[in-house]
DNA sequence: AGGGTGACGACTC
DNA sequence: AGAGTCGCCACCC
């Protein structure tokens, strides 16, 4: 068991979230075995502007895979920008589409090891 | 030691 | 179907 904290742990998983995929908050909490700390891992995305290096917090969206970012607007849209700059296609304006095809679960990519 | 906070998620009305 | 409410859990003051 790591001594890191909750968020370390975090922003390690998301560092490994490959370019052009995306995840959600409950799936990467669902990973670190707290299922129902989503919070908590949206709350991590937010001071990971603190984390070195820096955390690809724009690949991890809500499970409707809607790029959120309540923090701050300015951010919100940047984010948007790099996730279509990594080939993924937004609906509306945060809606990703194919988000089904394009969720990397770390449950699934990382399984057990 | 206690309370407030939060980039979510699921349930309920 | 849309909007509101509750719960969850770790971190900071």
């Amino acid at each position: 068991m790591p001594e890191e904290n909750f968020f370390e742990r975090v922003f390690d998983v998301v560092r490994q979230i490959p370019a052009g995929r995306v995840t959600s908050y409950g799936a990467v909490a669902q990973y670190l075995g707290s299922k129902g700390s989503s919070r908590v891992v949206g709350y991590a995305m937010g001071a990971s502007v603190d984390a070195f290096p820096p955390v690809p917090a724009h690949r991890v969206v809500n499970r409707n895979g809607i790029v959120t970012g309540n923090l701050q607007q300015g951010n919100f849209k940047r984010r948007k920008q790099m996730l279509e700059s990594e080939g993924i296609i937004m609906d509306d304006d945060a809606q990703i589409q194919n988000f089904k095809k394009l969720f990397w679960d770390p449950s699934v990519e990382l399984k057990d090891s």
